[in-house]
DNA sequence: TGCTCCGATAAGCTGTGCCGATGGATCTCC
DNA sequence: GGAGATCCATCGGCACAGCTTATCGGAGCA
């Protein structure tokens, strides 16, 4: 049985001959017939009873009747439904973003295109551990990840789409030089907050500190994989700590102290993708935020 | 798109791998990523992410899916629906009877057959007049003819299936002579009542009439479409009418006056049916007919 | 009794679906 | 870290399936 039977069997139906339904589809007669004939000897029914000039469906085409233009019309859902995805309708777009960078970019860029395209699910899910934002784009659990990556193995690629200033989160009342930076080796002398090993944050705080001082042992005050709760330690007092630039900002609107550290400390930020073509959510998505950097 | 392609995708979601579909249809691998690829390129998306060694379904395969399984369900609907017309659990027979033959044979052979396949629909029609029986197994309006035809044009075919012997049914009372046949010549002198001119009945007692006495002119005293009328009409001392055996009889247990005639008048009973195969059910019902003379 | 319309059949061709073999990439296991 | 295993894509070749044109046979119609 085949998609292009039944529709032979239906336009039969439809148009009362084989010689009009030939005509319709467009197809020659003699094909037609031809299909026909092949379908029934493969049923072992006759579908039609051929009555000289003229044809009538059989109480076995009959039967088929209904059920085939269920398939021709599930044949037209299946064809459109891949047809809303492509034309971003509908579908669904998997992103996976280190936490410290959902409220910004990503927030921005779903919002916006999810106003572009309203029908396309974005579904925004969490690396394990830092390395993971590669890892899940890799194996294929998300289309696309955001983190702080500058390069990928092969097989996945690489957008850039711009630095991430790190500033230092202070308690609030803590005195700071004029010019408001903070060297890092002050830094160092507050005890710190910060996630578990692993993490994307942690791996820059130890970077930013062996960049000033590779001798010295600071003290780690607070870990915690609750990234929700470094503000509120901070604020309470617990030590300090480094955030990306929106979020200390938004730390400082609260009342702590915030500065950019000397040297200056930043990341990338840059969007994973698999190298070869994506689905065209993902594209999408690409291209917005490639045109829209920070 | 077609049914092979859908299954193919379906085979690949439901094991994983396009080696494991492919050794599940069976089919060759590259034979299926091909057929894969080719419907992927008819519907301009990625139905799978390729990643390395594993596949993974794509939002357009996603979207995908669902239809296709649906269809792929028709499929075996259409299939099982025709099946079930073949195996006689399912499906129609559609039967033209001269009205003076379904009680006899007719009711019986349905009876049997019923009970035979209860899951197939007999429907009963009657013809417009004596020569629609076979008009309408022509026309394919039935596929099989009830009627008392001896021969058919070609492209019918015709199965006989015995003779019907017509007797006199007269008002009670009536005095009959001792070897209580009924000379047509007498019965030509009872005002007669019959059905109109076209009918098989009528044709019949004009044939009887024209064989006693060509000359005659015997009159005709009610003209009915309501055959089941004639009865009572003969026991209210309207006249007389000649009726099949098992009509008379019945109206002999009423208290009529039946009587074979003499000459004896008998029509022949047959099956009508296009030459060629019949469907299933057409073809069971024959085969109950002619191994049940009466 | 031709004439026309319709479906079946015949013959030939083209496309395509399949297979085996091979290549490239990834994952695993020692 | 290297060898083997696994998996998908590609290639070359073959066979079959479906299509087309041409023709036949039968049925309805004037």
């Amino acid at each position: 049985m085949d998609l292009r039977q039944a529709s032979y069997v239906v336009a039969v139906v439809d148009h009362g001959t084989f010689t009009a339904a030939a005509a319709s589809i467009p197809v020659s007669q003699p094909a037609l017939s031809q299909a026909v004939a092949t379908l029934e000897r493969e049923l072992g029914a006759e579908l039609f009873h051929r009555l000289g000039r003229q044809v009538r469906l059989s109480p076995a085409g009959e039967a088929f009747l209904e059920p085939a233009r269920q398939m021709l019309r599930d044949a037209e859902v299946a064809r459109a439904a891949v047809a809303d995805v492509v034309g971003l309708t509908s579908g669904r777009l998997d992103v996976v973003a280190l936490s410290t960078l959902v409220a910004e970019p990503l927030v921005g860029l779903v919002g916006r295109f999810r106003r572009m395209h309203p029908g396309v699910l974005v579904r925004i899910t969490e690396p394990e551990d830092a390395d993971a934002v590669v890892g899940d784009v890799r194996s294929g659990a998300a289309e696309l990840g955001l983190g702080d990556v500058d390069e990928v193995p092969a097989g996945l690629a690489l957008d850039p789409l711009g630095r991430q200033a790190l500033f230092a989160v202070l308690p609030p009342g803590t005195g700071l030089a004029d010019d408001r930076r903070l060297p890092v080796a002050r830094l160092a002398r507050f005890p710190l907050i910060t996630t578990p090993r692993g993490t994307s944050s942690r791996r820059l705080l130890g970077q930013a500190l062996r960049l000033a001082d590779p001798d010295a042992d600071p003290e780690i005050g607070v870990v915690t994989q609750h990234r929700e709760a470094i503000v509120p330690l901070v604020m309470a007092g617990a030590g300090a700590a480094i955030l990306p630039e929106p979020l200390a900002r938004a730390a400082a609107a609260l009342g702590a102290v915030i500065a950019p550290l000397s040297p200056r400390l930043e990341r990338p930020v840059a969007l994973v993708r698999r190298s070869g073509p994506l689905s065209p959510a993902a594209e999408a998505f690409r291209q917005l935020a490639v045109g829209n950097p920070f």
